[in-house]
RNA sequence: GCGAAAGUGGCGGAACUGGUAGACGCGCUGGACUUAGAAUCCAGUGGGGAAACCCGUGAGGGUUCGAGUCCCUCCUUUCGCACCA
């Protein structure tokens, strides 16, 4: 072994021996139990950034430790490979979205390479080759077929500067999830995934998930968003027009029929079909609407909008007393939600009652609470006015408490036919349709005389060209004849190609199933899938909760349904990881413009008054100060990103790894730190030191554990101290953080240990082999070479985890801690299992102890803990030490 | 507004079931080595106090022999959802 640790030429050492050996070529054995270890797939951006890094060292830690643990450990990686990116860097620079995307495919490949992750590369999958893309359009078609897949004019999400339909998920405070521009409404032929025939199982599956954490289960409660209510229709009145009378009736979902009797108006949607028909007769209302529409999605603060609304003039008549009802429009009525339509109960709801106080509609009071007296007046608004309670003023129906009124009036209702009880979810059916050019087509052809007929399976995959440049116009796709020129495959006529592409999230939602038999030419999966599914392990960002995980979830429910899985959830655990944070520091340019400065650029000094102040130098030779901004995500607009490969080049990757794990717990931010980066690399040095100096004295003998010396027993006790929490940290708590401060401790009390006695050296011998061990799934390079200089044959990551020697925890006598009245006053040291009652007669017997209880008399109670070794002692009243002095 | 999580030294964090608060690391201070620095090694490092001790986990109350941990009220921060009828 080398004398000073050469961090490159070890890794390059270890990988060449991994790859010679095919240490992470796994093959399915029943025989063995499975791990499925899987990290969300990366874009394939260019550059591999932290959150990269973090992310796969989490997960190739776990994979590494569930290794060592005896299981099969499948650990894959692959590309999500299509997408808007690569169509703007082909505008930038003219290289097609194929050849760039290929291109950092391989940089980023040999990046991961780098960091020494544990990966099956033979299993590599990127969502933009034919191979894989084709089951996409092989299970759409499926979809298509079962009624899961669908087309439907709608309005949809465009965003202006993508020029694409986003899902709802995908719009967030009015804007596009990617670009951040205001999200405009469009009414466009576009394909949609039923997932809300599904939205009932996709809630009550995430109570079979205890593996997830509770805040992304809960993320995608809301998102689902089930409210139990009532379907209510309200007869047009004979005034209304006939296009409506055709209706018959305008339905309303509530979750508060118990009001029914409070309704005062109606509220309708700008887009509600009645508004329409409404707004043809009536310019000023049109106007209206038109307004409403381009204003809803546009405003920042969609929430504290003002209440708007204008009469349509018309009216319906309520179910049960007949009396006539004015419909409104109003601005704050989802057309998305139950039917776009509800029913105005001013008096026991606060939006209805603000509408209500800006138009000048009456409210009436039909709930009073359970207790207490309940006023009449309106002004200002009572939350409690919402509460649940006790009808009045309902006709037959007073007196009931709620559950009871909504269910008598439901039951009547649904004897005349008109309402009953309904379930409504908040989720809305997944848009797929994009008009981009670099995704996978949608395989469907449009003819003239067939209509929309689907690629025969037999003619997939529909190929993407990949020779296409975007101007950024549209969609090329739209303009190439060679692709979207066909014949239809029904009739044979000429006919179009659809020129959609489906959303990205489709390539993602089933990528870990592919993993397992990436090499299947006939079929989407096959029997191998069932061996390594479900995933055991999912690793990667929380900002993926919502999107990614549902759709992913919602797609295994359909393929089971299709008979291709026995699955009900693809992920059994999942473990989302922090960001990465960094200090962001900027300075005002001439402009007033901010320019961010890389921190590797800022240095700090002290200025005469003593305030710490930041500055850099800029290129063109001045130096100037910066503003210290505080920490953010890092990221290219703050200009606070760090290298990972320029990290890896002066540190190594295990440092670079060790850092990463050690800085922050798994689900925490971390923050980065140049100094916590050297402290990584200087514990790796000193271990690597230890292992140097111990063999350097040439192989140790045996170890016999019956001829110990105390501080040979030590030696072991912190030895197996440590791989006994090593092991529980990593394989139950997922806190990396403290399995590596325990290897910390560990070689701290391996320094401090000089015994080079024969029994001595091989005290040490183990203690090394079992810090080496311990560490070598989060610096499994420098674990590699320290592991053969220790004398073994065997590779370090073909050993197994270590078994913890109990014998060596034992202790011959224990400290025990006393406190008096709660505050530690005393140490006592007694025999180890000894009784009760000689812990208690040790810790009265301290002196210490005694000279804060005073007398024997004036102990209350005497509290042995063994578990914890704490005593306490009672004293009636409280003396303390003052007492004596 | 609704929902969730979190507030611990100069900093990142530890304390898992209520049982020694501050493990481990960074930083800082002193020392050794060195012409000097870097690196390395040793010692110290929550605050106050000469010491005995006292005080300390966002604030205030409570439960308990014992509270960072449990309960109540409040404050702050972060995240998610946001007119969902």
């Amino acid at each position: 072994m080398e004398e000073h640790y050469d961090p490159a030429a070890v890794e390059k050492a270890a990988r060449a021996y991994w790859e010679e050996h095919g240490t992470f070529e796994v093959k399915e054995d029943k025989g063995r139990e499975k791990y499925y270890c899987l990290s969300m797939l990366p874009y394939p951006s260019g550059r591999l950034h932290m959150g990269h890094v973090r992310n796969y060292t989490i997960g190739d830690v776990l994979a590494r430790f569930m290794r060592m643990q005896g299981r099969n450990v499948l650990q894959p990686m692959g590309w999500d490979a299509f997408g808007l990116p690569a169509e703007n860097a082909a505008m930038s620079n003219g290289v097609p979205p194929a050849k760039w995307t290929r291109q950092n495919i391989a940089h980023m490949r040999a990046q991961l390479k780098s960091l020494g992750f544990g990966i099956d590369w033979s299993r590599e999958v990127a969502t933009c080759d034919p191979s894989y893309y084709r089951w996409n359009q092989w299970l759409f078609l499926r979809m298509l077929e079962q009624g899961v897949a669908y087309r439907k004019t709608g309005v949809v999400n465009w965003d202006p500067v993508d020029q694409t339909v986003l899902a709802n998920e995908q719009v967030i405070e009015g804007r596009g999830w990617r670009t951040g521009a205001p999200v405009e409404r469009r009414e466009i032929p576009t394909y949609y995934l039923n997932i809300t025939r599904y939205a009932q199982e996709l809630l009550g599956d995430l109570d079979q998930l205890p593996g997830w954490p509770e805040r992304v289960r809960l993320m995608q409660a809301n998102w689902i968003g089930r409210s139990e209510g009532c379907e209510i229709s309200f007869p047009f009145a004979p005034d209304t027009n006939e296009a409506m009378a055709r209706e018959g009736a305008l339905k309303v979902f509530t979750t508060r029929a118990d009001t029914l009797f409070g309704v005062t108006f109606m509220a309708i949607a700008a887009e509600h079909p009645v508004a329409t028909a409404a707004g043809r007769r009536d310019p000023g209302l049109a106007a209206f609407i038109e307004e409403c529409r381009r204003g809803s999605v546009m405003e920042a603060d969609v929430a504290t909008q003002e209440k708007k609304g204008m009469s349509t003039g018309l009216h319906v008549l309520h179910p049960f007393t007949g009396e006539p009802i004015e419909i409104w429009v109003a601005n704050y009525v989802l057309m998305g939600y139950g039917e776009g339509a509800v029913m105005g109960v001013p008096g026991h709801d606060e939006r209805d009652f603000e509408f209500a106080q800006k138009n000048s509609l009456p409210v009436v009071t039909v709930v009073r609470p359970k207790t207490g007296a309940y006023e009449d007046v309106r002004a200002p608004w009572m939350p409690e006015y919402s509460d649940y309670g006790v009808t009045v003023n309902s006709g037959e129906f007073s007196g009931l408490e709620f559950q009871a009124a909504v269910d008598a009036i439901a039951t009547s209702l649904s004897r005349r036919g008109l309402g009953c009880k309904r379930v409504q979810y908040r989720l809305r059916d997944w848009g797929i349709s994009r008009q981009r050019y670099w995704g996978c087509p949608i395989p469907l052809v449009h003819c003239g005389s067939c209509g929309e007929v689907p690629v025969p399976d037999d003619q997939l995959p529909v190929m993407l060209p990949e020779d296409l440049v975007p101007d950024g116009s549209g969609n090329p796709l739209a303009k190439s004849p060679a692709f979207y020129q066909c014949k239809c495959p029904k009739c044979g006529a000429d006919a179009r190609r659809e020129t959609d592409t489906m959303d990205t999230f489709v390539d993602s939602s089933w990528y870990y199933m592919r993993y397992a038999c990436p090499d299947q030419a006939d079929a989407m999966i096959d029997e191998r899938a069932a061996y390594w599914l479900p995933v055991d392990q999912y690793i990667g960002g929380i900002e993926h909760a919502i999107l990614h995980l549902l759709y992913s979830r919602f797609w295994t429910k359909v393929m089971r349904d299709l008979g291709l899985l026995r699955m009900d959830e693809p992920f059994t655990n999942l473990l989302t990881q922090g960001m990465v944070l960094n200090d962001v520091y900027s300075y005002a340019q001439a402009d007033g413009r901010r320019r961010f400065v890389n921190p590797t650029d800022v240095r700090s000094r002290r200025d005469g008054a003593g305030a710490e102040v930041f500055e850099t130098t800029l290129a063109d030779g001045p130096t100037i100060r910066v503003e210290y901004q505080g920490l953010g995500k890092m990221s290219k607009s703050e200009n606070n990103g760090v290298d990972p490969e320029g990290l890896v080049k002066r540190f190594g990757a295990d440092t670079a790894r060790l850092f990463t794990m050690f800085a922050a717990p798994p689900e925490q931010t971390l923050e980065w730190s140049d100094e916590g980066v050297q402290g990584a690399s200087r514990f790796i040095r000193r271990l690597w030191n230890a292992v140097y100096e111990h063999v350097k004295q040439g192989p140790s003998s045996r170890l016999d554990t019956r001829a110990l010396t105390d501080a040979q027993r030590g030696l072991r006790r912190a030895a197996h101290h440590a791989l006994a929490k090593a092991a529980d940290d990593i394989g139950r708590r997922r806190n990396f953080n403290t399995a590596i401060a325990a290897s910390m401790e560990l070689l701290n009390s391996i320094g401090r240990f000089d015994d080079i006695s024969d029994q001595g050296r091989a005290a040490c011998q183990e203690a090394l082999e079992i810090v080496t061990l311990v560490l070598s799934p989060i610096i499994p390079h420098v674990a590699h070479e320290l592991w053969r200089a220790l004398g073994h044959e065997r590779a370090a990551v073909d050993e197994p985890w270590p078994s913890v020697d109990t014998s060596a925890l034992s202790q011959d006598s224990v400290e025990f801690v006393v406190q008096v009245n709660g505050k530690l006053r005393g140490r006592v040291s007694v025999a180890s299992g000894a009784e009760e009652s000689v812990i208690r007669e040790a810790a009265l017997a301290d002196e210490h102890v005694m000279k804060f209880v005073g007398s024997r008399t004036a102990v209350k109670r005497v509290i042995v803990v063994p578990g914890r070794q704490i005593v306490n002692v009672v004293v009636s009243a409280p003396t303390g030490g003052q007492q004596d002095g």
